[in-house]
DNA sequence: GTGTCGGCCGCAAGCCGACAA
DNA sequence: TTGTCGGCTTGCGGCCGACAC
């Protein structure tokens, strides 16, 4: 089993004894907890070593929590021991959370993982066959309009009522009887059970009011009934995915400000001091605490952009269903603040169409490969099939000495040209743009030089050298690029018709080596799909707040385009602006990416 | 008037313009504010120089800011800039709470009031006279059960009604108009406001009950309205002081974890740096930022035991009152933290004897002597009538150079014989025992020689000299004082019989010096008065934490005592255990404190 | 002058089976 | 099998003057 029961209920006694000054809130049962969580939540094993991305925290936390831009953040992956596992539930919401303490251990993983003595922590993760057979007696109903509504009672599924609760008396003309569930809090709740109607049914009458008044429940949230195998019924909620209104306010109250978090954990890493990651499993599409043994396996996948893949996802009626995609892109979500971050960085499009709906954006751990790669115009970018782990030293605490040419980073340096593949390092030299003073990029071209393209057919979009960015930077003056005072924090002004009278189309095969510059619409409006109003309602951002301004120089083009669910082929000619408007008012999200592929000339 | 009130209302406009992201609360309504935060409260003004005590702002915090003993905690006092003045409200409590951004001036101020440059600065808080004028016609009501009981509205007293709500047609048979009024937030409540019953009366219906149950308001708590000079309502609500359950959740979850408030604040001070204080005065019965003026004025009174004072209070029904009582006691809450603080450095016994529901400590600022000093057995501790301050240099930060004879501090070294004689240099004995290695009072005995008790028959208990500290030493050891491993968290085990056997009396007059201690009875049973078993059921610990283990060797003698509501007149002999138990279990209150006056005999 | 109560009214909470998807 | 509805009852929210302190 993923976590030792024992251990969390002897930590729960613990803390129930303890003074009430400490205001830690009680851990709460672990199986209405992850029942609560959801089939696909996987949470770390204390005493395993997972990976933590802050970008991931950063986006959990919503952002609020970076200031602005810091260099004293931390790096964009950590290798980190899982000292403790805490289960909580939010006083107010009943959201269910976990308190992760974790303490960094960079050089140790790695070492190992070059020694390739990690392979027993692989079972870092809980195994779902074990957690699914002590998983007692439960079910779960999303509530309807007339569960919610003050005029009646709940209606309790047939099978649930039978498999839940203690059996009624079927020969009296309405049998009833009262039940008594604990909520997430150890709180009790009393509804009258009660089997009648014509035709019969199990109805929850007096008491289920009450329950959804303080629970705050409407119609599409969810509650679950559990029955421990010492018959003590439990009971759980799980609230709709809602639109999310600014700031996460479970989050922000109930653990205080999140200004300055990670500037507080970047310290804790840099000194291997403990720190603690709250983590709600329900509130993010995307873990931002990975299981070793996943991050690696899902590195050693070969990532490629037409590369068909599944994803678990739990479908509305909380089960557990597989859905389909195929990656489109590739690349840095910021490259700005976290360059070289795996968080993110592929970019899907879904089979079913649900663009709107599912997260566009996902990391490599959150898929799994389909076996044929419909790899037709599919770009491949291959990896070592057994890596060794050493991560990109953009920060010092992961990189080597400067000019230190330690022999096991060999192999680790071929692991850095293919990240540097994958991520379009035109990024790089936007940063050489904006801030030119910090080239965080140079250093590794020097000792790394870039793949010849022609002689390395999978990177499609090969990086430039230091000489082209240099003149790459006179393009992007031209287009009048104004690095914002606070990268994080996009303009909100009115767009300024970005694309009108661009010439859109690709390089010719032969041409010299593009770049792709990743946007970022921020607000994106899907009924102007088709009128010339749709350039003005979505505005356009260089990633990292820095905003177009106006149409690039002659000597400059944008050559081809991509958006979320759609990238162009290869020789494939976009043209005009009514298709870019289109396509701008179309397939574009709030959030979703604009990678456009700009280049000068031969 | 105090506080520019077009500043304040400018800077509620620029913030509603800024950015959601931002976070902060918006500021609220001067007058209202005001009204709400009641009529005692003096907030410093804007760019005025004010005392920011950090050991009273722990305790506003709730203690649990601290987490242990740190040498980097700030100064007991320190002089600050007031940068800046907000007025907010809590958005789910209502709670008025001021943010005051304060920069140390330490030097700069201690200069100028050396030079006496600082008079202009004594109008630093505001004139009542001058608020009161400005202050709208408004009324408070304490809400009574039929207020707040779902079966019927509000009742409106008649002058307040005919003082703050527009007229009504009188002529009619049943005169009613729809009442709007704006809480802190700007949030609209609509009345019904009627004339009707027999005798007439004014009421508040439909809309009351709402307005009840939004604010979550039971009887007790108070409503005020306040008519504008434009006419519009405003409305505004005093909680009733209930007892406080643990930490206040308020300052906690608006504010973020308080935990290591005070060491950043620290680092403020120190680097000069602008830091925040959240300051609720509702929730604090003494101040700790206090206009510069009103602490040096109450630093030039002199203080003794036995002096009578008055003081402002709020009464119930929200009117300001005026309370009489008596210094019993003078010493450091905390010598172990703050030693020579101010803060709550005096004893007191009132003369309502309503003991238990008001605080019987007081910073020397919060009172104002009275006339008639009934001095016959007062032991009184002259000032310089015009004294220029100086602190005691206990921390770097305020202290001169070592060795440094600077001559504009001659006048300050004066003060600090006046300051020692007050604060009983018993519990700097009691540092160099606990923490030999630092002895902060050291430097200023030897540099400012304690003068002779007998010629200056002011100082009651007058200081020891180093030397006969150090025999002290050797008395206190006998008594096998353990220091606490974490001086703010006293110990919980029972107490072991601690005055059992002893010989309680006073020193004869002409005995040697005597020493005053500090005990803080932590857990007191007032059940056990009279009965053995009072000693056992209160835990009596030196302040900071060191408990009193055992009997004192036969070479010291505890001569004296003084509980909360009782100091021993000079000459009385108190004896025996059954009556330092029965007095043990009879006034102490959880938190108060007892004196003991220890001496070794000649 | 105003706090509390009984009387009274009306609405909506809430229990029920009918009916249909 | 179960979601929604109309019918029906009931409890309480809430407006009123009576009465007393």
């Amino acid at each position: 089993m993923g976590i030792d029961l024992n251990s969390v209920e002897e930590e729960e006694e613990e803390e129930a004894s303890a003074p009430v000054g400490l205001l830690q809130p009680p851990t709460v049962c672990l199986e209405l907890w992850h029942a609560c969580a959801g089939p696909l939540i996987l949470l770390p094993k204390k005493g395993s070593v997972v990976v933590y991305l802050p970008q991931g925290h950063l986006e959990h936390l919503g952002e609020s929590a970076a200031a602005a831009y810091r260099h004293d953040l931390p790096p964009p992956q950590v290798f980190c021991r899982v000292v403790d596992v805490k289960l909580h539930a939010d006083v107010n919401t009943d959201e269910v959370y976990a308190r992760l303490s974790l303490v960094a251990e960079n050089e140790e993983v790695e070492r190992r993982l070059n020694e390739g003595g990690m392979e027993g922590e692989d079972e870092a993760e809980e195994a779902e066959g074990e957690r699914s057979s002590v998983m007692p007696h439960m079910f779960c109903k999303t509530l309807t309009a007339s569960d919610t509504s003050t005029h009646g009672g709940f209606s309790v599924p047939r099978r649930a009522a039978e498999d839940c609760f203690p059996p009624l008396d079927y020969v009296q003309q309405r049998p009833s009887q009262e039940l008594v569930a604990k909520d997430l809090h150890g709180v009790e709740w009393r509804f009258r059970h009660i089997y009648r109607g014509q035709p019969r049914r199990h109805l929850l009458t007096t008491g289920w009011s009450a329950f959804v008044n303080k629970k705050k429940l409407v119609s599409g949230d969810a509650v679950l009934f559990l029955r421990g195998n010492d018959g003590e019924l439990r009971l759980g909620i799980r609230r709709a995915v809602q639109l999310k209104t600014g700031t996460p306010a479970g989050a922000l109250y109930t653990h205080g400000s999140n200004h300055g978090v990670l500037e507080a954990i970047s310290g804790a890493i840099s000194t291997k001091r403990e720190f603690q990651i709250y983590y709600n499993p329900r509130s993010s599409s995307s873990d931002f605490v990975i299981p070793l043994g996943k991050f690696t396996k899902s590195l050693g996948n070969p990532l490629s952009i037409g590369m068909r893949f599944k994803m678990r996802y739990e479908s509305e009626d909380s089960a557990e269903r597989r859905c389909t995609g195929m990656v489109t892109g590739i690349g840095d979500v910021d490259p700005m603040r976290w360059p070289s971050s795996k968080w993110r960085c592929l970019l899907v499009r879904w089979d079913d169409g649900l663009t709107s709906s599912r997260q566009n954006r996902l990391s490599p751990w959150d898929i799994e490969p389909i076996g044929n790669a419909s790899g037709s115009h599919a770009l491949s970018v291959p990896s070592s099939k057994r890596t060794k782990i050493c991560l990109h030293p953009a920060n010092a605490n992961f990189s080597a000495p400067h000019g230190a040419a330690r022999p096991d980073l060999v192999e680790s340096a071929r692991f850095h040209k293919v990240l540097q593949g994958q991520e379009f390092t035109g990024s790089h030299a936007l940063e050489g743009i904006t801030i030119p003073s910090s080239q965080p990029s140079t250093h590794f071209r020097s000792h790394h030089p870039i793949p010849n393209p022609n002689t390395n057919p999978h990177i499609t979009y090969p990086c430039m050298g230091f000489v082209e960015s240099l003149r790459f930077q006179k393009v992007l003056q031209g287009q009048e690029i104004y690095p914002a005072a606070y990268p994080t924090r996009p303009f909100h002004s009115a767009y300024p018709t970005p694309t009108r009278g661009y010439s859109l189309m690709m390089p010719p095969q032969a041409s010299s080596p593009s770049s792709v510059l990743m946007f970022q619409p921020n607000l994106c409006n899907s009924s102007g799909e088709g009128s010339n109003e749709s350039a003005e309602t979505g505005n356009v951002f260089l990633s990292g707040g820095n905003r177009v301004k106006e149409r690039p120089e002659k000597d400059c083009r944008l050559f081809g385009f991509s958006l979320t669910d759609r990238i162009p082929a290869r020789n494939e000619v976009v043209k005009g602006d009514g298709q870019m408007d289109k396509t701008l008012g179309h397939g574009c999200a709030t959030g979703s990416a604009l990678y456009a592929i700009c280049a000068t000339p031969l």
